[in-house]
DNA sequence: TACTTTTGTATCGCACACGACATAGTATAC
DNA sequence: GTATACTATGTCGTGTGCGATACAAAAGTA
């Protein structure tokens, strides 16, 4: 018996699972100028795009559980980015909004995307290579996603 | 001005960790069967392939650090997976064996690649191109794990 | 209207992940 | 040979992630 698929190398999932832990390693080193981790920024990127939204809102589009999502929001309440507030029309949600500082952060955030980028172009992979590789992972998420809720 | 880069869409780090987290899910049913979780599985197939090797061999081949994978090990140790020993040569190495029960696990886990394959291959994504992808997250991994050490 | 189901958020418990730091053993320099 | 640097592992604190579960508000239904 050969076992030849039990090997790391053969496996798709631990290189996604790696060079996630990677690159937002890299994030960090920037992040941690502006005294926020990675989930925390991906909240406010979403929050910069659409301000004033539901907790479910934000947990769908990161593709997280609530319960994930919610300590994350308390602690950004705490840091001051964000205010917490029960909706007047539907009194389940809690609506998040972004205070004057989450807001500001956006203009010295703008600058991290591209030092990435060209922390991870290389010789060997170039801006097509990886927007394809974008791609196709959001294919791949968007069927893993789906398959979930059905 | 436009924020373009700081939209989820149009980053690589975002589907990574998205796509990493889905499969893992993915993973986690098979797995619960075999009451481990997906970074135990991964301290496994590194066994499966090396018996016997010390903590830090573990940690690199997984790129995580020492005092992630300390915790996990003891764990396992308790599940009766494995066994802990300070090594005779170098008195600072905890060298990591497989029990009988760990080595036998192979073989109930050797069916889990195929059901993930198949659950991840869609008409919009193939073998060629889930291959493609791996190869080329590698490449990302080792320049990335590289300069890390430098 | 009263009852049931669904939805949105939250709490709890456990297992990672990692930076900062501690400690013991080994290697090296002088 | 002893001071110093380095290596391997570990502890501690903080912040995710997620399954199981709780609970109140809203929606659906008889």
């Amino acid at each position: 018996m050969e076992f030849e698929q039990l090997k790391l190398e053969n496996q798709l999932c631990f290189p996604l699972y790696a060079a996630s832990r990677l690159i937002i390693r890299e994030y960090q080193q920037h992040l941690d100028k502006l005294d926020i981790t990675y989930p925390q920024y991906l909240v406010l990127m979403v929050l910069w795009e659409n301000d004033n939204i539901s907790v479910n809102d934000i947990s769908r589009k990161l593709i997280l559980n609530t319960n994930t999502v919610t300590p994350l929001l308390k602690r950004m309440e705490v840091q001051g980015f964000i205010t917490r507030n029960r909706s007047e029309d539907d009194e389940r949600k809690v609506m998040i909004k972004l205070t004057e500082k989450g807001l500001l952060l956006r203009v010295e955030a703008a600058s991290i995307p591209g030092k990435l980028s060209a922390c991870i172009i290389t010789d060997a992979l170039n801006i097509e290579e990886l927007v394809d590789m974008k791609d196709k992972l959001n294919v791949l998420i968007d069927y893993l996603s789906k398959n979930k809720i059905e």
